[in-house]
DNA sequence: ATTATCTATAGATCTATAGATAATGC
DNA sequence: ATTATCTATAGATCTATAGATAATGC
């Protein structure tokens, strides 16, 4: 028999259980029964902490957010200028597609999130607009204010892109380069691979916001952003 | 009881009932007597054409690419040069992203073959990866002999972005594009709608590709190149 | 004679609950 | 006394098939 937990954590384990499993094969596709034995316990327990599948898989995607809150502890550090437009562009490229790439920790966790997020996408969207207002949002203002400056100094051209689609934009790019990378096997033939095909994807997204290549030459070193990262990282799980 | 037709005409009548069903339900979430039901006969009928729900399946992503060669039509027509290139990118958006919003015919289709993707990538991948051979690539020759004339004639920066990952970015932003307005409430508070949106989206793409400003402005003109996009789609469906 | 189609149903899940048992905390 | 946990099972699907019937084409 399974050792005896409080109520709480037991609803942790069953959560943490089940989140690979809808994550890999969907809402439908995972049964109580799959949930219930990867997580070590008989199907009556986790109808006790949980009145349905429906309600479990709601409480997923909270427990799924509670310790994301990556974005909010990056901004916190940083003052509107070109260099923090830059700096952000490759943070979003490194934490929702390269993370999965070279992060063995973070891996896992973020390909869950990913394709949580993309069901969500294909169903009502709830899930995804819920954090794109929680969690990108509070990016939006730190983003226009950078935007802002760099057009104020002359790094960035003013016209033809609002600065919201220019976060929107890159934060697509971002997300659809994570997509493409969630099969075992090569969907799209991409010519170069994790950092150097990190680093195109943020220069793309630099040029497409109107950064001029002056600036970028300037501000867009990406071995020192890397480390900057890296360090932020390390800050955050020491 | 229903009307007698040919094996060829009845496989066709359940798939094309099929169709709909699995994109917006996915696989686990439509049932046997869903699709029968929608197709207007018995279950059985449909188990005598299709020997699993898992081969009905299979054969609606073959059924769905029948008369997708749109993208093989489009380069038919043209020639590599720096204005094809912004040609390329707008179709792209057009196709992939606007059509949805603008096409009342075209959008039930487009739709569903962007769930059916989305749908893939989170399995397999075997769909996303034979549709991406089959159709993209054919594009990828014209593309990079593209950028080469635009490089050659100074419109476009040569270094940073591999001219394959040019065409892929671009790709992946109409996709996830059209992704975000997958769910009928709105995920992403875009500040823009429609062509309004599609315009800056094919901008961000023109500079992130390193094309010149001026290049842009002499080759980049929304109205016209709209025109030309509806003129070639009335001669495919005249 | 062949083939498109149906009705009815078997057998296998799958969600959810009823009712019993064992560990904890006062 | 309370609460975490289990076994066993009901009732509802869901996929797939067996066997019968009616329309078509030679």
């Amino acid at each position: 028999m399974v050792p005896r937990l409080t109520a709480d954590e037991r609803r942790q384990t069953i959560l943490a259980a089940a989140l690979p499993l809808f994550a890999n094969r969907g809402f439908n596709g995972t049964t109580t029964r799959q949930i219930a034995d990867a997580a070590g316990v008989s199907e009556a327990l986790m109808y006790r902490h949980f009145p349905s599948k429906e309600d479990l898989y709601v409480a997923l995607h909270e427990f799924c957010c509670a310790n994301t809150d990556v974005f909010a502890r990056f901004i916190d550090n940083l003052t509107p200028s070109t260099s923090t437009l830059v700096h952000s562009v490759y943070f979003m490229q490194i934490t929702i597609f390269l993370h999965k790439q070279t992060d063995p920790e973070n891996n896992v966790n973020n390909v869950h999130f990913c394709r949580l997020m993309m069901t969500s996408l294909l169903d009502d969207g709830d899930f995804a607009r819920m954090f794109i207002a929680d969690q990108v949002m509070p990016w939006l203002d730190l983003w226009k204010a950078c935007v802002a400056t760099a057009v104020a100094e002359g790094d960035m051209l003013a016209e033809g892109v609002t600065p919201a689609n220019k976060l929107w934009f890159t934060h697509h790019l971002a997300v659809m380069m994570a997509v493409t990378h969630l099969p075992e096997r090569d969907v799209i033939p991409y010519p170069n691979k994790s950092y150097n095909l990190c680093d195109e994807a943020v220069l793309f997204c630099l040029r497409g916001m109107g950064l001029t290549e002056k600036a970028i030459a300037s501000h867009y070193n990406p071995k020192a952003i890397q480390l900057f990262t890296q360090k932020f990282f390390k800050a955050l799980n020491p």
